[in-house]
DNA sequence: AAGTAAAATGGTAGCGTTACCATTAGTCAA
DNA sequence: TTGACTAATGGTAACGCTACCATTTTACTT
C-alpha cells in the first residue's frame, strides 16, 4: 500500500464556520440547524427562515466528513466499470451523472480493467466508506464480491445486463436476445453465411456467442469457421485486423456480426480498403449503436443498446431505493433496438 | 438543493473494528496505530509487525470520515473536465487513474459541461470537502474559481493547456503551435485553400482558430469564408454535416483542418459519400488522432495530442506536490506530434 | 557507567456533525 | 380552560481518528 498521505509539514485547511457558529448567531440550537439541512420541513418555516439568512450570512456550508462520522453513513455512490476509455461506458456514465446533478450525492468510479479480482477490491475500498450505494457491471462478480455486497447494507444495482435474479436491483438487456435480432436481421436480408467478430475482454461477449451459435445452428448453418475472437482490447485497429484475418480465412463469408461499433467501424474501413463492396458482398452490422454508426458510408446497421438511458435509470433506481422509497421493479429490462441502415441493406 | 439523504429508517451500517480495538489488542497506544498506517517507519520494525498482524486478524481498516474530520484532510482528489463522453477526456481520465492505482488516493470527478459557471460550483462543493488537491481543465476559469482556489491550500493542477501563468501547476500542450504545425504540414503538401471546422464548445477552438488565422494569413491566404464552428457538441455526425455545408459554400476547398478527429471522421465520410477524393481533391487532418485514425481508408492525418501521457503525469504532479515534494517544473508542456497519414499524402 | 541525543510511544483533547431522547410550544376538541 | 396530542426544539454523548506535546526507550559517546 503506497503511501499517499501528505507530509506533517503539508498544510492544513483553515478552519471554517461550524454548525456551532450557525445555531448561535440565529439564536437556535445545533440540532435545529442540523435538521435544516437533513430535512428543512421539520423545523418550523419561520425558524428556517431565520437560519436560512445566517447560513448565507456567514457561508456555512456543512461539513461532510463529520456528517459521515456522526451518521456512519456517507453521502457517495462508487461506480464500478471495467473500463473508462471504452464508448460503451462513457455513455452510461454520462446518463449516471445526469440523473444525480442538483443532488447531494458524490459519484466516484472505480476502473476494473476487466478483472474480477480488482473489482472485487474496489467494491471492499468503497464499502469501508459506507456509501449510499454502488452501481457496478455486469453479473460475473467473485462470489467473495457477491458476499460483502449482500451483507453490506449499501444499497447495490448491477447495470448492462439483464437477469431476474439480481444481487439487490439491476437494470441492462438480454444480450442473447439482442444478438439473436441481430442474426435474424441478417437472415432476413438473405445472408447465409455469417462471422463473429469479438474482443474477448468483456464477459458479455459469452452470451452473444451462444445466441450467434443457437440462431445459426437452428438455421442450419454451421459457422463455427468463423468465429474470431481475440483476447485484446477492442478497438477499431483491431476491427481491421479481424477483418481481413476473416477474408482470409473465411471467403465465403456474407455477413459479418461485431460485438461493438469500433469494431464495426475497423471492419467496414477494411472493406472499404480492399475493396469488398458493402453491403452487396459482404453485410456488418455493429453493437452498441455509437453515434458514429448513423454517419459512416454505407451507414452501419447496429444494436442499439440505450445506454444512456440506462445509466439515468440505473442512477434514479438507486437514488429512490436509498430514499427508502422500495422500488416496485427490481429488475428492469431496458431493451434494445436493430437499427437498420445501409450496410445490411442487401438488395 | 435537492434532498438526498436517506430517511431515518434507513439502516446505517454495522459498526465495526475501530484503531482503539487494535490498540489494545497490540498492546499499544493508539497513536502508535495511527502512525502504522500514516507513517509506518516511524513505528519501530518489532512493533510495526505486531499491529499488522492485529490488523490483519481484526480485519480492520481505517476509517476515511474519521480521518478527514480528525487531520481537516481528506484524501480525495477532484476532477472537473468539461465532458466525460469526449474521447479526448476518456484518455486523459485513463491516465489519471493509472497514476493513482495502488495509491490510497480517491478520484472524484465533475462534469462541468463546458460551463464556466458550472465549474465554479463544481469546485465550491469540492474544496468544501478539503481535496488533497484538483485537476481541472483548461484556463478559462472564472476570476471567483481562480480566487478559490488560490485561496484553498489544495494543490492544483491544470491540463490540457500550456501557459506559464498557472493557477498552481499546468501541464498541456501549445495548441497554437500545434494547430499552426498541421496547417503548415497542409501548405507543405501543396494544399492551397484549407477550411477549419469546429465545435465551438471547447474553448480551445479559439486558440486553433487564431492560430490558422496566422498561419493563413502570413500565407498570403484568405480562408475566412471557409471557417465552419457550430456550436453544437463535437460529433461525426456534426463532421459530416460541416463537410457537407463547406462543399457547398466553398467548392474551392481542398484542405480541411477538424478540430476533433469525430468531425474528422464525419468529413471524412461525407467525401466517401459524395466522391470527393481524398486527399487528392481534398486533404483532411483531424486533431487529437483518436485511435481510430490509424485505420481509417484513406487513414487520417492527426494532430496527436498524448493524452494519456497528460493524464498520467498531472495526477503524479499532484501526488508528488501533495507529499511535499516541491515539483522542480510547474509548468510542463507535454507537445504534440503530427502524425501524417494518408488523408494529407497529396501526390 | 553515565550522559546525551534521537527514536519510539502514549494520553488527551478536540475535529463538526448526528442520534437519541427529553423537553417545550402549539393546536384543537370538548 | 383544560387535556391530549402533535410539532418543534435542544442537550449531550458519541462517531473514530489525529494533533500536540510529554514521556519513555533505545542507541551511541566518552
Amino acid at each position: 500500500m503506497n503511501d499517499i498521505s501528505p507530509k506533517p509539514n503539508a498544510v492544513p485547511r483553515k478552519k471554517g464556520v461550524t454548525i456551532v457558529d450557525v445555531a448561535r448567531e440565529a439564536g437556535v440550537g445545533n440540532m435545529t440547524v442540523s435538521r435544516f439541512f437533513r430535512d428543512p420541513n421539520r423545523v418550523a418555516p419561520k425558524t428556517r427562515e431565520r437560519i436560512a439568512k445566517v447560513v448565507e450570512r456567514l457561508g456555512y456550508a456543512p461539513s461532510p466528513a463529520a456528517r459521515a462520522l456522526a451518521s456512519k453513513r456517507s453521502d457517495f455512490i462508487g461506480v464500478v466499470i471495467p473500463s473508462i476509455t471504452n464508448n460503451v461506458f462513457s455513455d452510461v456514465l454520462d446518463g449516471l451523472y445526469q440523473a444525480c446533478e442538483g443532488t447531494e450525492v458524490q459519484v466516484q468510479i472505480g476502473n476494473a480493467h476487466y478483472d474480477a479480482l480488482e473489482e472485487e477490491a474496489i467494491v471492499k475500498s468503497f464499502l469501508l466508506q459506507n456509501p449510499l450505494g454502488l452501481i457496478i457491471t455486469g453479473t460475473q462478480q467473485t462470489e467473495a464480491t457477491k458476499r460483502m455486497l449482500r451483507m453490506s447494507n449499501a444499497r447495490v444495482v448491477q447495470i448492462m445486463e439483464y437477469t431476474n435474479d439480481p444481487i439487490d436491483m439491476i437494470i441492462g438487456l438480454d444480450h442473447k436476445k439482442a444478438t439473436a435480432a441481430a442474426i435474424e436481421h441478417f437472415l432476413d436480408q438473405g445472408y447465409r453465411k455469417p462471422a463473429f467478430l469479438a474482443a474477448r475482454q468483456d464477459p458479455r461477449v459469452q452470451f452473444r456467442l451462444e445466441a450467434f451459435k443457437n440462431v445459426t445452428h437452428s438455421a442450419g448453418i454451421d459457422a463455427s469457421s468463423r468465429v474470431l475472437i481475440t483476447k485484446d482490447r477492442s478497438s477499431a485497429q483491431m476491427g481491421s485486423k479481424l477483418m481481413a484475418d476473416l477474408l482470409e480465412q473465411a471467403p465465403e463469408v456474407d455477413a459479418v456480426f461485431c460485438n461493438n461499433d469500433d469494431i464495426a467501424l475497423g471492419a467496414l474501413f477494411e472493406c472499404l480498403r480492399q475493396g469488398v463492396p458493402v453491403p452487396d458482398r459482404v453485410g456488418i452490422c455493429g453493437y452498441s449503436d455509437f453515434e458514429v454508426a448513423a454517419t459512416t458510408f454505407p451507414s452501419l446497421t447496429s444494436v442499439k443498446t440505450n445506454r444512456l438511458e440506462m445509466g439515468k435509470r440505473a442512477m434514479e433506481l438507486l437514488l429512490s431505493a436509498v430514499r427508502g422509497e422500495e422500488p416496485k421493479e427490481k429488475a428492469i429490462d431496458v431493451g434494445f433496438q436493430v437499427i437498420s441502415r445501409e450496410s445490411t441493406a442487401r438488395r
